[in-house]
DNA sequence: TATGAATGAGTCTTCATTCAT
DNA sequence: GATGAATGAAGACTCATTCAT
């Protein structure tokens, strides 16, 4: 039966809503439950705690998110193909998922994210580093600590993505590609290795 | 009175401390109370509500980053050097008040900020915003909607800042330089116009 | 089938053990029913109700204890031995049923046992005021209600097995006589009617 | 103020109520801050939580009780005297007070009792040991360990004072004095050492 | 009969807010 | 204004019981 799998599912989908709307702490256990259709008590067979449910949440959507973004990744690509497809793929799921959006960005400045083991998602967090070593590495990236390239990147996907969201700018493909066009320019090293200044 | 003010700004240090550690949720008014060394009751002297605390908390951090970022800088100075001033000194921001930090990312991925006029901090958002807008019309930067390069610029500055409170890299002044050449490399539009390929 | 009543004893055996630790509240039929080895519903099928279920525990303890202290009687025995017996092999019983000794006592301490019709038991009660009467009757033991004398035999026995259990004193075969030898001094009327002062 | 203590005793006094009609699981707070006349939050001004409220509604009972059996208590007395006196005002209080008598057996059988520092208590404990250890030192009673006398004692005054609560016999003065007379008899020791057979 | 996932009423507990002092 | 005890609504969580399989 399936039955399992999808019940947690409509119990994820159902939280997501609830805390983009309301937050963590304005989505009652109660809501969540009927919101996904199951009783109160239901979610206590699929999770421990609200914040069992809410660290659970979160390596669900890392995960959804990873695969939407190996979909059109593949190691034979030119590289810069590679790069910009990772930053406007990751953009996309974003857009496509505000909840998902809202709900990592709590997360991630709340004190759940420091409980959490971190490991599942290294699997996300490899993925993405290896790609920004491997630029680095043959010099197609600026040589800048890794961990701080991939900061920059997140944070203009995210801002970005956030900025689109809030309705503010229209941002539609010829835009995302101008956005990561500046990225990359900034991050890319000129094959003489003169920077531009 | 020097004594109310004095009164707010123990009530305002004192929520940023525990919101930094505990979050808006785990975060009691009897505690702030308490570490502010007021009664329970005195808040509501000074404040209508949690949530108008927590409102007027971000004026006041805005209002507090505005002025840190505006003491180095002057209108006579070299374009470029404006620019990486404002981006290094908002960071330096960040640095020096993890606290200021981690409250304004809640703040901002919570349902509190839909609420907020928004209108208070728009002298911070004009102050900055016509630093972008007059690169982009002086050619000095990419002809791209300025509220993308903000958001370009802010996620850069706030997942920097982040890392280095992450202790996950040492990021010293050089890294700092090096980091904002990186945008500035990404957003500076080549005299001749042809922007990096 | 002995099944059933295999299936009766599994299901009161597991709740002997967890009331004895964890008490009827902290006592959730879903364990009782998990270390029984069977599934929750199962109960169900067997006792109505939790308040049946521990009811129905109460007569089967005194069936038991019955049993075991009926072992070694025998009407024809001298009254005394008879009265030993009876103290001894009732506190050996408590003593090596410690979980049965712990839930009577929750028991008849609990809202519970004031809803017990009592009837069941009264085959208990009768079998030992029987043998109180008797030795009040014959001028034994002195003339008082057989129920006081009761009440203080049965007093006795309880606190000394909860002793022994509790490892607070050592008490072996040589203790136990001498501790009835007390009882039955002072129970015990001189053939003379003199009794102690 | 003594507002504070009487509020505290207005709690342990429901609680002690309701304990004895409903027991410890079918007690809700809700119910004794109802019948305390508080809300149900103010009962939390005062004890940490439901096990630290029953945990301390032992102590309470503790030391009243210690203190109606002190009162007839005097070190000049006859040693007879006081033993007689000790039982029986022992016995008196629960008659008096059948709700701590119906607690204090809960309670002692249940977990809660487990995790009991007891230290507290052991102001009552020691104030019974001492007499009953001098009676054995003097040879009064007979040489058998002080704990399991105590057992036999505490056995005698709490089943007979149910008995009495539970209306199945009249127990008067009269029948008291006999009964400490039976308890009394059984560890007397006669002056030339030979026990009763 | 046996199962065990699902139910939802009921519990303990927290905490924003009030108000008499 | 300041205090902090009191309030009680609301939330997380438990568990006896049911019922479709």
């Amino acid at each position: 039966m399936e039955n399992i799998a999808d019940k947690k599912r409509a119990i994820f989908e159902s939280t997501l809503v609830l805390i983009k709307e309301k937050g963590f702490h304005g989505t009652p256990m109660s809501q969540i439950a009927k919101n996904a259709g199951v009783a109160a008590g239901t979610i206590y067979h699929h999770f421990d705690s609200k914040e069992t449910l809410i660290l659970e949440l979160y390596t669900y959507i890392r995960d959804k998110m990873l695969e939407a973004m190996l979909q059109l990744d593949n190691e034979a690509m030119d590289y810069k193909d590679r790069f910009f497809n990772f930053w406007i793929s990751h953009c996309h799921f974003y857009v496509k998922n505000p909840n998902a959006l809202f709900f990592m960005e709590q997360f991630v400045n709340s004190p759940y994210s420091n409980r959490d083991p971190l490991q599942e998602n290294e699997r996300f967090q490899n993925t993405f580093r290896d790609l920004i070593k491997a630029g680095v590495e043959t010099g197609l990236l600026k040589p800048i600590d890794h961990l701080i390239l991939s900061a920059l990147i997140h944070g203009t996907i995210v801002n970005v993505a956030k900025m689109h969201l809030c309705q503010r700018v229209v941002i539609g493909e010829a835009e995302l590609q101008q956005i990561v066009e500046v990225i990359w320019d900034g991050m890319h090293q000129q094959p003489n290795g003169a920077a531009t200044s």
